[in-house]
DNA sequence: GCAAAAGTGTTGCTAATACACCCATGC
DNA sequence: GCATGGGTGTATTAGCAACACTTTTGC
């Protein structure tokens, strides 16, 4: 019985033109420079490092390949088909996570690394579109059951920055009015008192996440503490 | 950089005492036999073989440890902390399983694996304690919001039998008025024509469960057929 | 008839939606 | 003033919990 190899991947969310009227859902792809699948676009990704764990392996991944700091990291899940790959057999735990769209501009200049629109990627290797697929499914549902744009914005925003959020990942319009009550009774977004001065209307309210929760979330650690303080969940 | 161990355990779940009064949810657990941890209870898991799919191999786990077959298998998580076995860096992939109560005559009469209260565990190797926590999180959570019992029942059962899985798991006493509702509407459900007989009281209808949903559901392989027939998610 | 659980009806609460309308700023 | 989005009020609706009530069996 041979152990198979292990990797860490990481499917890696941005959102392209922040704060302007048509942002697109993007993320990095690498291109491999070897066998198999040399030239086609995967994701980012590689081996457990000796003394790091899952999560920050992924963030490690996150940080080599786009020069950015994650927001927001949770584990997606284990693949492990046997034929996943044609030469050595891998077994790949997935992580994705959230960058801020803003911080573009730091993004490396490596011809082998792009962003590309989510609805619209080349042909990837391995079983990676499967992957991003599932992905994107469990960011549009944690967007719309847990209310919270973790990671696409900067540490103050308006909610109508926070709306346009939504939209772009969800792909649909939202009521104004009743998206402004629903963050509000969540808790999850609180005023700073100031207000964003310079728009042609009325000087919108300034809001900042509410509790530092922490940047990268282990599922299992984040039960233990809603378990913990309940009504913190939900 | 030195390749860990990858390993998959199941947390098996199934309630003693089914059809009667006081259903419990239990465990199985088996005791180490060498380092580390001798003679500390754990979960039941192993390596993974050369030609299974990780899911295949949880349920290999479940049988060879219970003598059982799975009804529901779900991966739950992998755990990698760096520390978390004193030797060898050890990944573990673990699922989380239900079996059928009615079936526990079948149980292997072995003196290391035995089953325990799901509240009520002894100390654990590893860090498995956090893990039967998560799992139990999962598996009541899961029974909430997808008002599915999968894997406790018979082919063929009383709309009560079902709430009384729904209370022992949950631990509180759900309206049978709304609970039958709530459950028919769900439409996962199905009335099979035949009453149940033999009972003091009004004989209630047999019901057994909707669409064969495949015994072992890989998440991301249920996402592509909930895309492809929406509706059939929510 | 009586006990017990199956099964139905009704009411009230809450949360989400749709949409009308007022407010405060730049020009 | 006027345009533009920020922000508030309100009516409608759907779903769920609480609970009263009727039905059908065994004894």
């Amino acid at each position: 019985m041979t152990q198979p190899d292990l990797a860490v991947s990481t499917v890696i969310f941005a959102l392209r033109g922040t704060s302007s009227e048509n942002m697109v859902l993007s993320l990095p792809l690498v291109r491999r420079i070897r066998s198999p699948f040399e030239g086609t676009w995967a994701l980012p990704g590689g081996p457990l490092g000796d003394e790091e764990d899952l999560a920050q392996a992924a963030g490690r991944n996150l940080r080599d390949t786009t020069g950015l700091e994650p927001r927001y990291l949770e584990q997606l899940y284990a693949f492990g088909q046997p034929d996943r790959s044609p030469d050595n057999r891998v077994v790949s735990i997935v992580y994705w996570a959230l960058v801020g769209g803003d911080e573009f501009a730091a993004t490396f200049d490596d011809e082998n690394v792009q962003w590309f629109d989510a609805d619209d990627l080349p042909t990837l290797a391995f079983d990676h579109a499967l992957i991003v697929e599932y992905a994107l499914w469990r960011l549009r549902n944690k967007l719309e059951y847990s209310r919270l744009a973790h990671g696409f914005l900067e540490p103050t925003f308006t909610l109508a920055q926070l709306r346009k959020v939504y939209e772009a990942v969800l792909k649909r319009r939202l009521d104004p009015g009743n998206f402004r009550r629903t963050v509000e009774a969540s808790g999850q977004v609180v005023p700073t008192g100031e207000r964003l001065a310079g728009t042609n209307h009325r000087p919108p309210q300034l809001y900042r996440f509410n509790t530092a929760q922490g940047l990268i979330d282990p599922d299992p650690l984040t039960i233990r503490t809603a378990l913990t303080h309940p009504g913190v969940a939900s």
